[in-house]
DNA sequence: CACAATCTCTGACCTTAGTCAGAGAACGCC
DNA sequence: GGCGTTCTCTGACTAAGGTCAGAGATTGTG
């Protein structure tokens, strides 16, 4: 069996095996829409966030609505400012049946646990959290965007925010790439889901360019993000004719460090003017 | 986040990632029921094979054959000997479809499986895997059930035909225990979704006990389940008053060795009168 | 050979999950 | 204050997936 086969096979397992968990603590007290609803609502929420959230039709939504509140699990009401809005909230009766699905769902995933040792238990943990991070790591998309993007333009405010707290000098926007000055280079944006988890880019029309910004998402960190963006990086800018790879960082980012000697880059001597880049690191490209 | 909340959250990662899959690359052409019903088909099959494989009722099977063989992608013809059952058999056009379906599939995984490295693959298969055993391990069930109920002597059938085979003298089925024979001790029995994966008994009434024919099924080995099953005897024969257990095995058993070894066993002089246990094995048991 | 069991098929019926086209109320902006 | 937009709701409709009760053919068994 190839590799593309081992997927299948053990998508196949797993869709199974989360049927019969699913069968067994729903139980068949709720479809599974109204089920989930229960879980949205919470402790109360806009009809509209609802809908975007679940990516339900309006029309499907009101019907779900209707019907729990026909059981006497919710109530809507008016939305505090926005008079068009309505607010679903769970009554008593509707809190219980949440819990109630909720303990069920515990409970049948206890009882899978239990015939394991602690140390198997681990071993699983470990091993579901390889395979999330790993399938996480493959669905983030990675594409040119012109660098004053909405959606760009997001991740360096992000990018900056963190500086400025890790800094010990603190980070000056300003120093930020200007929104429409890459004129040479490549501004790549990292989505997960269609939300921005990273960025970075390369500027530069010698044979010589400069990588710069690069940044990861806190919630994307330790998928690999790091590398996956610098990588594609070194790609493009190989294809415009890039041959090394410069960049800068600052002393206190250790992981980035880490990140460009792990990726071959070699610390050279620094002759950076940004105060921010203490340390020069380069790469010789191989095409 | 308690173990049992990481691994509900896994799930429902997993859920999700799946879903996105199946929607992609089932690409609306068929229903989901059609489609599995065409994979299942495969090379031909009788409708009553068909309906427990997928745990369908026989008028929705029919029903939905009747949808395909209008399509042109199925034939029902009779079967060759029972001419109550019938047979349903794919027609080119159904074999192009099933292929084209296997094909997206695959297409789909491999989409997923491109953006990592090698290495990043090799650790997802191998992350899965242990997942994958680590919960095929935790749904077997393990159940006392009488020495001569039909899996059990089914289990120790296979048993035997795999010593005959292992042992360079061969293996004596009459050295079995005799059906009804264990009137003090336990047989356990391990099932997989029903199916009888393995079995063991201890036998004995003084304060020391034998534990006998421990075996796991070839397609359930390497889960851990000899480790359970063996636990689950200690633990049974505890229970009943039993402090010390003792076993013989063959010398070629190098996995079982093994595996007497790491559970606590220490090898002693073998007083065996059976020709088979060429090695003995003590171990006192702990309340 | 009779009779019970097995197997497939049909028709009637049901729930879940969803889509679509408006109607009507409320809001935001000019 | 008018007007387009936003939001919810209703009614009409559809597809998928499935259940249930027989009818009719065939088979195994006493």
């Amino acid at each position: 069996m190839d590799q593309i086969e081992l997927v299948r096979d053990f998508n196949r397992f797993y869709t199974q095996r989360l049927g019969v968990l699913n069968d067994h603590y729903l139980g068949q007290r709720r479809p599974l829409g109204e089920a989930r609803l229960l879980f949205e609502i919470g402790d109360g929420a806009g009809l509209r966030e609802l809908r975007s959230r679940l990516g339900l039709d309006s029309g499907y939504l009101s019907r779900l609505l209707r019907s729990l509140s026909g059981d006497g699990l919710v109530t809507v009401g008016p939305h505090p400012t926005d008079g068009r809005v309505r607010t679903a909230v769970l009554t008593e009766a509707g809190q219980r049946e949440r819990a109630d699905l909720e303990a069920r769902s515990r409970e049948s995933v206890a009882a899978l646990l239990d015939p394991l040792t602690p140390a198997q238990r681990e071993r699983l943990l470990e091993a579901q959290g390889q395979v999330r991070r790993l399938t996480r790591l493959a669905t983030v998309t990675i594409e040119a965007v012109p660098d004053d993007a909405p959606p760009a333009r997001a991740c360096l405010q992000a990018y900056a925010a963190e500086l400025d707290l890790r800094f010990p000098e603190g980070y000056d926007p300003a120093a930020l790439i200007a929104p429409g000055a890459l004129t040479e280079g490549t501004f790549l944006l990292a989505r997960e889901d269609g939300r921005p988890v990273g960025c970075g880019l390369w500027q530069g029309s010698g044979p010589v360019a400069e990588i710069r910004h690069v940044w990861v998402s806190p919630d994307a960190r330790g998928l690999g993000l790091g590398r996956r963006l610098l990588a594609a990086l070194e790609r493009d800018a190989a294809g415009h004719g890039i041959t090394s790879i410069r960049l800068g960082t600052h002393s206190v980012l250790a992981e980035a460090i880490a990140l460009y000697r792990a990726g071959g880059y070699r610390e050279v001597q620094s002759d950076d003017s940004s105060p921010y880049n203490q340390l020069a690191f380069e790469k010789r490209l191989v095409l």
